[in-house]
DNA sequence: CAGTGGTCTAGACCACTGG
DNA sequence: CAGTGGTCTAGACCACTGC
């Protein structure tokens, strides 16, 4: 039998839509707002089932339901025999979970061996569609970094630029983000986000089209001007739907492309 | 207490890897193969989780778990107090499922709007190309459909051709498939496939690139030469990981785009 | 009202990890 | 070995649908 400190949902005829949530729902909000809290930290084990069902008063099952959701939403892994985790951007599988270009002719590996070239890195107010789309007020600052990824060539020659990134992200999360930061820093971005800022990203969603190169990023990529580019318009989203990331990257896709599952 | 008839796990030091799969794996895998084997039909109702546990001898949890597996992976779609449905290409929610368009300016809706326009539909040997990709022994027969999608324009001017597509899809597989058949046809292509031919889409991998707009394919998307178009070229699949179709789309990507969730 | 899926519990046992 | 997550069962009750 359920404790009291839940929702109870035979609350009368109060409202005529009672928002009936499960136990399991409850808990899951629970344990987000304990993640959102910082009270683990990504990579740390969360407590056993048992130990959750005695704290929340619920059975282990109900534990479990909450779990399982928050594992297949990526906010949690599970590994047998040693405990649940909070998930990370730094475990080999999950390093460019949000990369989506692979090589050509390849063994379906994701884009990990890319080399970075940061270009920029400042501090400005934010654009009024960049502040828009992070849900900024207007004028409130942002940091910009611009950087390209190279893919080594085989013969000895020159790295071939591949994707041009223009990255935005609110000021007030990322207060000691500059450029020696960034080039100090060996691993992917959103780790460094997770490590050094505790911005961890939970979901995105992409726009992409096809664009002509132009200017300053056809000579960025080295391709003539009016090359097809593929463009992909990120937003991305920490606990809670809070936007935290806009990214606009330019992929030079004659040699790459960009993989899709459908399910 | 399990009865014979399933794969016993403790068959003792046989094997180095006993290859140990749960009970709700093998029901599962029961119940797939009674969708492969066409028992219950796209849009009827499957027995309900009790027949099912009684008849596979397990408890309703068992075949609850198996339910739900196979619910994430849209193969059936619970409905309370109603019971378990054969998922189908046929309802609002996901007649579109694998189109990704979107308008640029829009109510976040996939793209359903859109009108059809048959170009070509004909019977030939598969290319080299498209046998290897669709599993098909060298000239095996295969049906080509190219086709257009167009918005159509609120100031009553011509409708804008947005995607031009190229299906190859498996001469064995599609015996009846014509231009009238698929001129007479009100609804969703997989719509079709599946009412009239048994053939269900059951999940899809594309890859997308950037490409310039060439010769014929200009002409029918009435854009001019060298326009940046993406192309999606998406590989389908049937239950089995069977490949079914291979399809190559050019999107005219200024109005619309390409939307992706990342998780 | 009966029948369906959805939630919650309690307990037993299995598979895996690490000391 | 103890501790973790993973499976399976049995039963009670709730929410929703349609007759």
């Amino acid at each position: 039998m359920p404790e009291a400190s839940f929702t109870q949902n035979a609350t009368g005829p109060v409202e005529a839509a009672p928002a009936f949530s499960p136990l399991y729902q409850q808990i899951k909000a629970l344990l987000v707002g304990s993640l959102r809290a910082g009270e683990w930290q990504p990579g740390q084990a969360i407590p056993s089932e048992v130990d959750l069902a005695a704290r929340y008063k619920v059975s282990q099952g109900t534990v479990r339901k909450a779990i399982d959701e928050m594992a297949t939403d990526n906010l949690l892994v599970r590994r047998q025999g040693k405990g649940t985790f909070v998930a990370t951007h730094a475990e080999a599988g999950t390093q460019y979970r949000f990369l989506r270009l692979a090589p050509d002719a390849s063994p379906m590996g994701a884009g990990g061996g890319l080399q970075r070239r940061l270009l920029d890195c400042r501090r400005m107010r934010a654009p009024a569609e960049v502040a828009r789309l992070l849900a900024l007020k207007a004028g409130e600052p942002a940091v910009q970094v611009r950087r390209l990824l190279l893919a080594p060539l085989a013969e000895g020659g020159e790295p071939a630029p591949v994707v041009l990134d223009d990255i935005w992200l609110p000021g007030a999360l990322f207060k000691g983000l500059t450029a020696e930061r960034l080039m100090a820093w060996r691993g992917a971005m959103y780790r460094l986000f997770e490590a050094e800022f505790s911005v961890r990203m939970i979901r995105a969603v992409e726009k992409l089209r096809a664009v002509a190169a132009a200017g300053e990023d056809a000579g960025l990529l080295a391709v003539p001007e009016g090359t097809p580019l593929l463009s992909v318009e990120r937003l991305s989203f920490t606990y809670g739907d809070q936007p935290v990331e806009l990214r606009r990257g330019l992929y030079h896709t004659q040699g790459h492309h960009y993989r899709n599952e459908l399910n």
